[in-house]
Parts: C-alpha cells; structure tokens; sequence
DNA sequence: ATACTATACCAAGGAATGCTAGGTGTCAAG
DNA sequence: CTTGACACCTAGCATTCCTTGGTATAGTAT
C-alpha cells in the first residue's frame, strides 16, 4: 500500500496497539504489521517520533528496560491515554461514516 | 467534528463529489457539507487550492462561465479522473480494513 | 443610501505530521 | 568477520490542511 494516507490517524493506531498491554517500539511496529496484514508497514522514522510525541502528551508513559544487552524503551497507556484511545475511536467512526455517506453519493458506476 | 482528520482523503472526497455532474467549486464545498449531514464544513482556503491541484493533475478540468454576474470556475472529471476515483475508492476500502483489523486487536475494553 | 449577508473566487504563510536518510550499538548466524 | 535482525535516535524535507485576508457581485434589510 501506498503511505501517507495515515495522516492524523496513527496516534489512534498506536494507542489502540498499546491498549493491549506495554509493548517497545520496535514491538509497536511489528504488531501493526502483522494486525494490519502487512498494510502497515511503518518506519521507524515515522513511529519513534509519534511514541515521543504520545510520551510527551502524557497519553504515553514509557521506561527503560536492558533485555540481553539491548536497551529498550518500553510505553504504557496512561489513564489520560486511555481517555484519549476512547475519544479517538469514536472520531474515527464518526469520520468514516461521513466519507462512506459522501462516496455513497448518487450514482456508483464504479464499485458495484 | 474537529477538522484535520481528512489529511490525505479530501481527493477522493472531491472527485466523489463531482463524479455525479460539474460542479463549481462553492457548490462542491456546499455538496460535501450536506452529504456528510454537517461533518464536513470546509473552509475556502482548504479547498480551493485543493481543486488547483487536482485540475493541475489532469484530475479535473475547469471552465470559467458567469452566471447572474458571477463568474464562476465549473469543474468536472477527467478520464483520467474517473480512474483515479476508482484507485483512491479501492484505497480507502482497503486502508479502513486495515485499520479495523488494528482496532479490533485482541481486547475491546471500551466498544461494547 | 447603506450596511450586511450570501455567493464566488483567490493567494500567502503557518502548523502539523509522516517520511527519507542517516547515525549508533548489540547479538546471533554464516 | 560480515551480514542481518534487533533496537534506538534525530534532522530536515515534503505534503497538505487551515488561518487569514483580500476582491467582487447580488439581494435584502435598515
């Protein structure tokens, strides 16, 4: 799949993925691969700032950890986080009803 | 509905729009605020340049008439448009899938 | 007459955010 | 001893939506 589409929207992923219990960044991404069957593959680039941003938010709180010579940076939903998991899932439901009502216009030559 | 959420998807919301007859371009933003029952009430500066850029893409053609005085800029789908509609259609379903899939991860605490 | 609202267009700049590209370091396998 | 998987990071780019402010016509209200 093609990127970019996502904007806005991967905060939500992120937390609904730490909801499920602390997880490392690296974790992070390769659950969301395998949850999303591969639509999402992420980059670091993209993911370890969203963490930080989520951290620094406080929806985040994150620990260091030593697991055999490798350091790890582990994130937990806050209180707020899960708040915010709640607010945002509802958005998103919110938001697609109202694209699928707008593509669902008059006439659907193409999607039969 | 707080805005920016759309990032990436306003395209298709445009090019669903005027896939059922030219529109100009305040009818368009009329259109989208009706179909989506209020959800998309989107200012000028968002989507103005947004037709720009689609017309510029060979998305979308435009033709400028007056109509009692006002002149007014009509816009209606390419070929290659309508094709593009198809893709981004296709894209849209298969990105709410995935982030269903990731949503519906393992536990649902909060969506009964 | 005059002000205001709705219609109708536009561009410049800011803000957010995902991605590219590059960097560091450990461990296991070949 | 080199490669690949694991595991982290930042700087800067590009895209894109929004804010703001500007122009102009027509109809309605004051």
């Amino acid at each position: 799949m093609r990127g970019q589409a996502l904007k806005g929207h991967l905060d939500l992923l992120l937390l609904a993925i730490l909801a499920d219990g602390a997880k490392h960044g690296y974790a992070v991404i390769d659950e969301l691969r395998t949850r999303s069957d591969e639509t999402f593959d992420l980059p670091e680039g993209t993911v370890y700032p969203a963490l930080h941003r989520l951290d620094k938010a406080g929806l985040l709180a994150s620990e260091w950890t030593v697991v055999q010579g490798r350091r790890r940076r582990t994130y937990r939903l806050t209180d707020r986080g899960r708040g915010a998991l709640g607010e945002q899932r509802h958005a998103w439901q919110v938001f697609t009803g109202a694209v699928q009502s707008v593509l669902g216009g008059v006439s659907w030559p193409d999607t039969p």
